[in-house]
DNA sequence: TGTACATCAGTGAACGCGCGTTCACTGATGTAC
DNA sequence: TGTACATCAGTGAACGCGCGTTCACTGATGTAC
């Protein structure tokens, strides 16, 4: 039955927020189109009419999940306080998309990695604002240096087994960059 | 036909060998047992012989793959030197299994899980040991935060598109470690 | 504004392929005498 | 040391399942008059 072209546009998005919050959780290759679809409240069939294959909705995922939804602008010291938090660990469906899909970007199609170097740019770039550093090229640096201790630490806490090593992880990582900063 | 009990060691080391290889170059999913049989020198069939099943070849060579060989003990500026490196950089295959593997380790078996609990651990103790600081406490933390930049680093660098920001984070988280240490 | 009809978003059964796993078989190994 | 036989590592065909993808169909939408 067909619906209106605004319910259709609200469904993609509905499609695009279920894959992003799949993908997270558990990884591209374990999520089926199927279980994206029925998350997004549709059928598997209709998924053709809004993606040319699951490589395809892989990609825009990537490109919707790394659009920065107006920050909360709470200043540099919440924000790696939030992201090296055991909530945030343990949470991966509603997370940071670089710490849960960055590694396995490196075996997806060439437009998913795209996507994720315009993400990382972008990251980089709103980072160096709010680091401290003399000049811009210091801030760069310092803004580079975090996100990669960061997105590290997340991922190793969460590769982990034993709660305490992976507590340990999250605050000496913490610990490292603000007494840098 | 059967073969000797030496060669069946053998064979079950090449088995790892490979399964070390190719799961570092593509990821447990999309590398078949068959695969893995093929690059040692073996039919698939003959698998089950060896493991109970992929899941348990995965725990087994998570193990294999982090157990350290004799390290090449060249210090500290050395190792960050050659790990944040292009070269490192394209090619997994042969490169840091954490760089490759921890991220997909989240959706593995307890055990694989607890391989790499094990391993980190030996990681950090190592490092703590090469690592500048004033007492203990701050050399594990530097051996954490380094270690966590140096992982998150590869995993960026190897996720975009682009040579030069991928270029870049190389050499700006490493500027940014040493410029610590 | 109301009516008739073409369009097309969504449905769900079906297809085909590749994967992990099983199994009957082979023939070299290694043990018992 | 040599021989007969039981063992069992490895082979390759086969199985079954789940996945991405296709397709004939449905019925609400939205346009032409």
């Amino acid at each position: 039955m067909k619906v209106s072209r605004e319910q259709m546009a609200v469904n993609r998005l509905r499609i695009l927020d279920a894959a992003s919050t799949l993908f997270r959780d558990r990884g591209f290759d374990s999520v089926t189109v199927s279980e994206v679809m029925k998350a997004a409240g549709l059928t598997h069939g209709g998924f053709y009419g809004h993606f040319k294959s699951k490589d395809d909705l892989i990609a825009q995922t990537v490109t919707h999940a790394l659009t920065p939804s107006e920050s909360s602008d709470g200043g540099l010291k919440g924000y790696l306080d939030a992201y090296l938090a055991p909530h945030h660990r343990d949470r991966p469906a509603t997370g940071c998309p670089t710490a849960s899909l960055a590694s396995a970007l490196r075996h997806q199609s060439p437009e998913a990695q795209a996507a994720m170097t315009i993400g990382l740019r972008g990251q980089f770039d709103r980072l160096a604002q709010s680091v401290p550093g003399a000049d811009a090229a210091e801030r760069r640096r310092a803004a580079i240096g975090s996100w990669a201790a960061m997105v590290g630490a997340v991922i190793l806490a969460r590769a982990v087994d034993d709660p305490v090593l992976s507590d340990e992880v999250l605050t000496e990582v913490r610990a490292w960059i603000e007494h840098r900063a």
